[in-house]
Formats: C-alpha cells, structure tokens, sequence
DNA sequence: TTTATTGTTCGCAAATGTACGAACAATATT
DNA sequence: AATATTGTTCGTACATTTGCGAACAATAAA
C-alpha cells in the first residue's frame, strides 16, 4: 500500500525532535504508556507504578508536560496528569509523516 | 476511525525510547528526513547540506548508525549512508503503536 | 614514495541530563 | 496553631551529550 508522503517543514523537524528528545527516556515512555491507558491518573498513582524517588518522577513528569505530551491539573492536595491529547495527535501525525518520507524508496547500501 | 490497539512489550517501550534518543536532535532529524528522501546518499553530500564540522556530523551519524535507523558501506574512498530499511519499519510500527494506545480515551484534564 | 581524497577517531571543553534526599508550598485535618 | 498529605523545587553529584580541531587510517593517484 502506498504511502502519502508528506513535506516537513523545519518546524516540524524541530517539533518532532522536541518530541522525540522527551520520550527519549525508558521512564519517559513507561510513563506514557501507563498514561495512554488510564483516565484517571494522580501524580501518587504514577509514582507508585515506579520504583524511583518521587523527586525524579516530578521531573519526568515535568519534561513531558514542557515538550507537550501531557497536562497536570491540580486536584488540591493532588495533581491529576492526562495525555494531552491535541498535541498527542500532533505527535503521531508528525512522526507519521516522517517515516512516511521513506517508504517505497528504493534502498541502495 | 476507531485504531486497534496493540499492547507494548517492556522490550518494545525501550526499543522505542532507543530509537526517540537518536531522533532527539534537529540535525539528526535533518539527516534522516535527508536520507528518507534519497537514494543516493554518500557521506560528502549529507555533510554539504549542513554547516557543522565533519567530526560532529560523523558523530551524528553514528549514533544514527547505533540506533539502527541508518546503514552505512563503505565505497572507497567514500561512505554511503541509507535509511536501514526493516528497522525504519520497526520504528515507525512501534511509534504508531505507541500512539494508538490513547486513541479514543476520555481527557479528564 | 610522496601526495590527495574521504571519513573516522581522539581529546578536550562546555552544556545538559539523571537521580537522590532535603527543604519547601499549599491545602486540609485535628 | 500544630500536624498530615501531596507534590514541587532546590542543591548536589555524577554521567552523558554536543561540538570542535587535530590527528589518524585507508586507499588512490602522481
């Protein structure tokens, strides 16, 4: 089936990179997934999943929140985290049209 | 469009998070949306397109390389890069997978 | 044998990432 | 007011990444 190749703009190289450097990280993507899975999803309910100080969680937690890929809501005395969805979509549609760029291409080396 | 979603092994989570570790740079996103769009690639051309040092950009390359996301032969006196083709595959399936496990869940915040 | 060509590797400096415990902030409970 | 609960931020130590020029290796050409 032939792929719909898509031209990427700088930006969009820039963006999936930021992505990219976000999940660049087993934690990170442990984290992720658990996320994509659930819909409640407390900072406490995370952190128990883990076998890491609560200090390095935050941080994780804090450096896909940067990058975009999820949302924290405070839930006093919690803190409720979600994927964030339209840039989730963001994501897969970006890293899509990336490897899009190569099918069918033939390979010489 | 409802995706299927495909559960991910703890070995694919970091099969994933090794190959986002090597796309978490610009230029090595620059180099494979290059590559991608290529079927001729020796080192000289790539290293042409972009203003940083031979030795950096050797560097890139290789991490490219370990990550398995490019293949590199030697055509003496030069060196011909390409998209390694299964594992480009491997990724862009494990990256949709990944995304595909939020598909159609409900955002609570 | 000397010289050119093409990339890789080495050695260094600066920046960034990773992980932890301690300290802190914000609110709720006693 | 003192205490407990829930997470974040701070400070610190160590590892990794990034980028460069210089040195090197392998082959081809003069």
């Amino acid at each position: 089936m032939e792929k719909v190749k898509v031209k990427m703009s700088v930006a969009d190289q820039e963006l999936v990179s930021r992505f990219a450097k976000a999940m660049a990280h087993p934690t990170r993507i442990e984290i992720l997934v658990f996320l994509a899975s659930q819909d409640s999803c407390f900072f406490g309910d995370i952190h128990d999943e883990f076998s890491i100080a609560k200090s390095t969680m935050s941080q994780h937690l804090k450096e896909l929140r940067d990058a975009g890929l999820i949302k924290g809501e405070i839930e006093t005395p919690k803190v409720r985290y979600c994927i964030h969805k339209e840039n989730w979509e963001t994501a897969q549609r970006l890293f899509a049209n990336l490897f899009d760029l190569f099918d069918g291409n033939e390979v010489i080396c």
